[in-house]
DNA sequence: TCCTCGCCTTGATCTCGATCAATTACATCC
DNA sequence: GGATGTAATTGATCGAGATCAAGGCGAGGA
């Protein structure tokens, strides 16, 4: 059961479970057959760009498989990764015609695809996607706003573990595992990812991990995967508000 | 015609002329009367709190006139804004029952309350509202994307040279003033205020404005007035790309 | 087994913005 | 006009994280 978490159970089309979950959790069959009609996979290898800001994009995407990241660049090279896509992420904006980031694949991803116009006409005719897109967006935004104040305000040491406090988060939502003592989960992206994501340089992400070690707050097996032995330490070393405070 | 350019000229409802371009551009009279029927005015003076993150919330709104801000504070005292609403701009979120950021009013605010429930209600059975919001939460979270490559990326001066252009560019839409070679515009914020926005310090703030000041990229009139003699001055500073670059 | 190439770690030094501390400008009120 | 209080400016110093520079580690290939 935790394992197969992602199957929809009660959805009579299995073979893409995402996409319910993402984009259409309420559909009834005709709509899911509209769906299908526009909908294609593409896969992405590793480190693969998918999309260069300013590049046509004729397609929305739901992520089923791997990791996208929405960067920024400055001429003189400065980046600020924007967006981190998870599974039964939606990449894309209806309406518009060229993407706004880079958009890379940070492990092997796959996507399944809607032809943009096509998702369009059918937003404008199924009220309920659009409702449901916008619960998307919003959550995203309060993503957003998490993140800007990792960005503005804390220290290169809370930033690092709150970055790993939020990746252990949504691999949890994705194992469909509760709140437990002790965690264990792959990071997925570079220590040069990660600083991307963090506005810190790779060494200072590095140091910072290695300071966290030595202080028992985190274990390493190998250089991706991480064991927290204590999540409340985690937690403790955020600088967030304690009181686990989430506001429906 | 510049000055009263929030008036929408031709929608026949027109005492509350920003809510129709915010969320109900497209109304038909019936909706508009529905919408009527569920809202009400609420005035706040300059810094005073709207809602405590955690409060409940049985309103979403529109500001009408004046300037509110989203802030998170940590323990400690660090404080970060993460949203800054000027007219036109949505408050709230329909499905969440109490405020996650904390609300203020950085200048005399007018918001255009709807309660939330009954919008809830109106969203689910209007479908273009709901098309509405998302294309408004689609450009606010593009709005916080750029915020966040200025937050982890950007030096000082880069910085407020940013949040100035962001204010200018806001000032001539509401304006509906075209692009000019020169600007002139009022600084909605205290530089305490600019602080938690760019993610610095009230001295630095103070610093880089006089620095481009004594640089003869901007004039000061009065403390809160901006004359900007030479926008392509200004937009080099920020370290953006030159090429204006708007993908729609 | 050794080589190579990415990725990561660690060390030494420097710099930009934070911090601490006065002053100054300006509006309001008596 | 002078007193008061808030917002803003300016100066001196400090320190967290950037930068520059070697090494280390592990997987894949000859």
């Amino acid at each position: 059961m935790p394992n197969n978490s992602l199957a929809v159970s009660d959805m009579a089309c299995s073979d893409c479970p995402i996409r319910h979950r993402a984009v259409c959790a309420r559909c009834e069959s005709d709509e899911l057959e509209r769906l299908d009609a526009i909908k294609y996979y593409r896969r992405f290898e590793a480190g693969q760009t998918i999309a260069w800001a300013g590049d046509k994009m004729d397609f929305v995407a739901s992520v089923v498989e791997g990791v996208a990241a929405l960067t920024q660049t400055m001429e003189d090279g400065r980046r600020q990764m924007v967006g981190l896509l998870l599974p039964s992420d939606f990449l894309g904006r209806p309406n518009r015609e060229s993407a706004a980031y880079d958009v890379t694949a940070t492990s092997d991803v796959t996507l399944c695809c809607f032809r943009r116009a096509s998702f369009q006409a059918l937003i404008e005719e199924t009220p309920h996607v659009s409702q449901r897109l916008l619960e998307m967006t919003l959550d995203e935004l309060d993503a957003a706003r998490e993140w800007m104040l990792i960005l503005g305000r804390k220290t290169a040491r809370e930033k690092i573990a709150s970055f790993l406090a939020i990746i252990a988060r949504r691999d949890a939502s994705l194992k469909n595992v509760g709140a437990a003592a002790s965690l264990s989960f792959d990071l997925p992206l570079t220590r040069e990812a990660m600083a991307d994501y963090l506005g810190l340089t790779l060494e200072t992400v590095s140091r910072q991990m290695s300071a966290l070690k030595r202080d028992g707050v985190i274990e390493l097996r190998g250089k991706r995967h991480i064991v927290v032995p204590d999540v409340e330490a985690l937690m403790d070393e955020t600088g967030d508000d304690t009181d686990g405070g989430v506001y429906s």
